[in-house]
RNA sequence: GGUCCGUUCGUCUAGGGGUUAGGACACGUCCCUUUCACGGAUGAAACACGGGUUCGAUUCCCGUACGGACUACCA
């Protein structure tokens, strides 16, 4: 049976879009799935987009998510080198190649021939194509003594692909099934720039074949040029060979038309990236999913979930979970819209699955003091099944801890009523005599103190949390009251009953 | 404009010639909680349209509409 080798192969022209990372984590899967090789190689033909740090960046969101490769520029491996600038000598050689056998040709037009050329057809119906290379500057319309005389001069040109007139190209999708393309409707692609860097296509076909790469997974917007990439295995002769291809249907943008774009991010306040990037051009660093308290498994699984499910009804998946039940065939065709409040519902049913230790750090933080695990376990216990973030937690904490005192004035006014302030003194002349402080135990002795004197105790329980975080809604008072402690509590009581509207 | 791809609740989707068209997110209501969330229950909510084929089409075929991608010496 054939190895499976899949790859991705992104290039380093900025940070990695989230659908970057579907494409990623897809090709993950089915290589451990299928006991295959998951290989990342670096797509860094032009240099022109080149961004320094982009390649690091690539790598460091693959860490973080767990989506380790087998063979990389960083880990080598037996196919090496994996990054494209790297093997210029094997696309020359190739180019060489086809150059020989015919299938592929010099042309010379310039920049602003091209351009003139398609201007001539404001439809934009002008192709480099079997109809129209005569017109052109290249080795199929010039004599030989002229195409000679050119390259000895070390006249610029680009080679490309000499596309057959007339042929029906059929190949077969995973995700698509069978794809029909006329040759004539096909341009003759470059595939070696001027500057002598091949161009995706050649490079792409070229380092697929010699990796022996056996999926081609990667996002729809491929689908029109896969053609063309089936013409240059059958020109190599690899057409046996040919790996699978599988085009993933798109990331859509959460409302209006159009793919996922950063700007959305930025316009619909959620993030596109997985780890923060430094933007140079605006100077601004924009949060990832990390920053903004994504956990990477929820990330994964949402991210899997959209144009692939499993057919069942289940929805929480890990990692080892993901590998098993992931299959080409379950991937959707239609493009797929991205809608965050469903990684948000993710990340909660992750964050729920959390230990209390995995809080211990952040926590002990926030209270500036180490935390022996039954009172750890009692502050998760307090916000952690409110929270979808890690920093949700945080901050609740520090804003229940912290508290100076300050109330809204409409709060207030509204709610603390007239027994407020004589019920909750009642509370408070007797509050050292509470036998132990518990919650249970404070509860217990709020009520009968305040009943004893007449007052209704659910009246109270508002202003009490007035009182006592400020805040007219939160996590259950009583365990609050516990964990801050009893002078705490007497002190914020006492704070409350100065300083607010005494009604009696 | 051309080429290719697609179209089931608002969103992600299951299903597939005969189903009360299922689930999840989001939303509404109720319960729990003398708060707010969480949780539980429940409700509203979909087969783009028109033709075929068929006893029967949401499912198969063809058109139309709509959406998307591509249309660079970018990937």
């Amino acid at each position: 049976m054939q190895k499976i080798r899949v790859r991705f192969a992104p290039s380093p022209t900025g940070s990695l879009h989230i659908g970057g990372v579907r494409t990623a984590l897809y090709n993950y899967l089915l290589a451990k799935k299928l006991g295959g090789t998951f290989i990342v190689r670096i797509e860094d033909t032009d240099q022109a987009r080149f961004v320094p740090g982009a390649e690091e960046y690539i790598f460091n969101s693959l860490r973080w998510l767990g989506l380790e490769e087998d063979e990389s520029p960083l880990k080598g491996g037996p196919f090496a080198p994996y990054r494209q600038s790297e093997r210029m000598a094997v696309y020359s050689e190739h180019v060489d190649l086809l150059l020989k056998k015919g299938l592929a040709y010099y042309a010379f037009d310039s920049t602003e021939d091209l351009e003139s050329a398609r201007a001539a057809h404001p439809d934009g119906s002008w192709q480099y194509n079997a109809a129209t290379r005569h017109e052109m500057r290249n080795s199929l319309s010039m004599s030989g003594t002229e195409l000679e005389t050119l390259l000895a001069d070390g006249t610029p040109y680009v080679v490309r692909l000499k596309v057959p007139k007339n042929e029906e190209i059929r190949f077969h999708d995973v995700v698509r099934s069978w794809v029909m393309v006329h040759s004539s409707t096909l341009e003759d692609k470059v595939l070696l720039k001027s500057d002598g860097m091949p161009t995706y296509h050649l490079a792409n076909v070229v380092d697929d074949h010699l990796m022996e790469i056996s999926h081609v997974i990667r996002g729809e917007e491929w689908l029109p040029s896969a053609p063309t990439h089936v013409l240059l295995y059958r020109a190599f002769g690899w057409e046996e060979t040919m790996p699978q291809f599988a085009h993933l249907p798109l990331l859509l943008k959460p409302v209006g038309d159009g793919k996922l774009s950063k700007r959305d991010g930025e316009a619909l306040g959620f993030p596109v990236f997985p780890l923060s990037w430094m933007d140079e051009s605006r100077n601004v660093e924009i949060p990832g999913f990390r920053e903004k308290g994504y956990l990477p498994e929820a990330l994964l699984n949402f991210l899997a979930f959209l144009g692939w499910n499993p057919g069942t009804e289940q929805e929480l998946f890990g990692m080892d979970e993901l590998v098993q039940a992931f299959s080409l065939d379950r991937i959707g065709k239609s493009g797929t819209r991205f809608d965050i409040q469903k990684a948000n519902w993710f990340n909660h049913q992750y964050l729920q699955q959390k230990s209390d230790d995995w809080f211990k750090d952040g926590i002990e933080n926030v209270l500036g003091l180490p935390v022996p695990a039954e009172t750890l376990s009692k502050w998760v216990a307090l916000v952690k099944e409110r929270c979808t973030f890690p920093y949700e937690i945080y901050e609740m904490i520090s804003n229940l801890t912290h508290f100076n005192g300050e109330v809204d004035q409409n709060l207030l006014k509204e709610k603390w009523h007239a027994d407020a302030s004589a019920g909750l003194g009642v509370f408070l002349s007797c509050i050292d005599s509470v036998a132990s402080w518990t919650a249970a135990e404070i509860k217990l002795a709020f009520t009968a103190a305040v009943e004893g004197a007449g007052f209704k105790s659910g009246k109270l329980l508002l202003p009490l949390r007035i009182a006592i975080t400020g805040k007219g809604a939160g996590p259950d008072l009583m365990l609050f009251m516990e964990l801050v402690g009893r002078d705490e509590c007497a002190i914020r009581l006492r704070n409350a009953l100065e300083r607010f509207p005494n009604l009696i």
